[in-house]
DNA sequence: ATACTTACTGACCCGTGAGTCAGTAATAAC
DNA sequence: GTTATTACTGACTCACGGGTCAGTAAGTAT
């Protein structure tokens, strides 16, 4: 009759505290969240949180790590693969990848990471080689084979790829500060894209 | 021959406190700036600051509103009186002014307001109606007198504005974020003017 | 059953920092 | 000079929350 206090799940316990973690950090920032209710909502003590994360900071990386992990992979993958011509890349999963990143948790790591990069250089680093590094050279990469095919003109390159992503990191910031006030972040994309398309096509 | 421990200047205690305390908060954020480094900073015991400000929450808010106040109005003014066409005034004027955000506090209040946003509703709205409303505000009706003037084609107008200023926010990110990495930001914003500029004019 | 290992709990410790206030000294009023 | 006023100081309080650890009970081996 007597329910168990609890259940040993050595297994499960980093995800499910990770997972909370996230939660609470993306609610309240990192000086704000209280490790104890990370554990609260992970059904856990305090204690136990402890035995598996060194501090609060290093529950911290843990967490904006395994986000980042995810998304950026299938993105890249894409590219690579895909046989669509360059421009119709950008209209088409490009476009739909930028439309889904102001509700995506990439908002929050983006928001976490401007608020306290400052004290994590190592975590900056890593988000830098891992997303925008990478992502750049994607969409350089993108856009290069869009001029050996002949359907860009020649034309210089460089800081092209942040101006392709401008428009999703202000809809970003939008959603961030003012969630209110509407703004077409859609549309607002897409105008950047046809812009910037009529800019480099042959 | 003894010094006196301190003068009474009740007139300069708030800005120079005010001062101190942006310095403050830009370095090291709201969460883990002390109050006692402010009141130190400024040259005054902790004591004396609360005399003139209520909590730490309320100079945090009154840093940031006389931080805000004084920027935006020369741009506005600016683009009232101007007597250039309007792509001579985002060629001139505005350029200029775009390139100078990332350096500037306006970069440090864009960083505090993301990170601190959530907690302080009423310091957004401050912010969206002296700023952000403000700008989008003048930047059409800069838009619509190019239209008007038959500079550029009557063409949807909405959300353009967002477009204009997207490559300063990315410049300013990038520069919060990754300081060290270059990014050519002058070049960025002249290159988005450019295109822009193409996809509106007659 | 019994002994043993260890995942897990929760009460505790203690540094930290926001906010207070009794007292002090610089200025003003006379 | 003497008294009154108040800008200013700095030692103090007290709540809070990160981190600890002795103890407990779930699971395992024999």
């Amino acid at each position: 009759m007597t329910e168990p206090r609890f259940q040993r799940r050595k297994e499960d316990r980093p995800q499910e505290i990770a997972a909370a973690a996230f939660e609470v950090f993306a609610e309240k920032g990192y000086a704000r969240t209280r490790v104890q209710e990370v554990a609260s909502r992970a059904g856990v003590s305090k204690g136990l949180l402890y035995l598996y994360f060194e501090t609060k900071q290093a529950l911290f990386k843990a967490v904006i790590r395994s986000v980042v992990m995810r998304r950026m992979d299938a993105l890249l993958a894409a590219i690579e693969t895909s046989e669509l011509s360059s421009e119709a890349f950008i209209r088409g999963p490009l476009v739909a990848f930028m439309k889904g990143l102001p509700g995506s948790p990439v908002a929050i790591v983006i928001r976490l990471l401007m608020a306290e990069g400052h004290r994590h250089p190592d975590l900056v680093d890593y988000y830098w080689d891992n997303v925008v590094s990478k992502g750049l050279q994607a969409m350089t990469g993108l856009l290069e084979r869009g001029v050996r095919n002949g359907e860009f003109r020649e034309t210089a390159v460089t800081n092209l790829p942040q101006l392709i992503i401008a428009p999703a990191l202000v809809s970003v910031i939008w959603r961030i500060l003012f969630a209110g006030r509407e703004l077409d972040t859609d549309h607002l994309i897409e105008t950047q894209v046809d812009m910037l398309l009529a800019y480099v096509k042959a």
